[in-house]
DNA sequence: CGGAATCCAACTCGATACTG
DNA sequence: CAGTATCGAGTTGGATTCCG
């Protein structure tokens, strides 16, 4: 039931459906780095301080099912795994890039973590 | 403590912060319908079938929190209280559109939900 | 009318340990 | 290496009832 995701609910509106396939914790993450490389699992995690194998698993899966992420297994031995963006996961990037604006202006408001003179686009999620 | 928000925790990301702010879900379809117009409580309520008077407010009283919405009491009897953007609440609007547009596409790559010729761009989340 | 209070179910997320 | 299995704490969302 996982790979068949949730058929794709009953969404008010596609606002709701697009934050359930970008969403959450750990999606935009994982996007943002595959933006221009392919990664395997560790290298994923590696960036995502704290996360669980099972949650990468899981969120990796959804992405999968849903179409934004390709996933390659190479039957070696030890296994390798490249995860990649497929051309309809790369058109997710200007909205995630869209996002990551508006939050810099919402986070520059009158909060810090770390002033971002230059960095007016979207630099801060590539840290 | 709710007032306060969440202090803007310290966000991995700033797109973890928007989503935090906007996703969710009904803030987008609170912030879609305060788009042109003052709306009330019971008016926002009528147009999301579903949601408890306690999540709307809750709701709502993040939004406030977070700068998007203003909310207006009117000391009067039977009492009226009118929600509206802020200022900075409009400027999500294109990043929901942006959101919403995507959406569209998602859905439609192989989903129905009654296709939307003609409205291609966010007429959809006017429903 | 516009909520607040209370209780509870569901889902999310994380820690840890183990495996082909 | 790239996961799976299990357990459980925490958060979210909903139903219901009551109040100024």
């Amino acid at each position: 039931m996982v790979s068949e995701r949730n058929n794709k609910k009953n969404y008010q509106c596609p606002v709701e459906a697009t934050l359930d396939v970008i969403g959450g914790k750990w999606k935009p993450l994982i996007l943002w780095q595959l933006r221009g490389e392919k990664l395997r699992f560790s290298g994923l995690r590696q960036n995502m301080q704290g996360i669980s194998p099972k949650m990468l698993t899981k969120q990796l899966r959804e992405l999968e099912a849903d179409g934004l992420v390709f996933r390659e297994v190479y039957p070696e031995i030890p296994p390798r795994v490249e995860y990649s963006l497929t051309e309809f996961g790369k058109t997710v990037i200007p909205v995630l890039e869209a996002l990551c604006e508006w939050g810099n202006g919402y986070l520059g408001r009158e909060c810090i973590l770390g002033k971002n003179e230059g960095a007016k686009t979207s630099e801060r999620l590539s840290q």
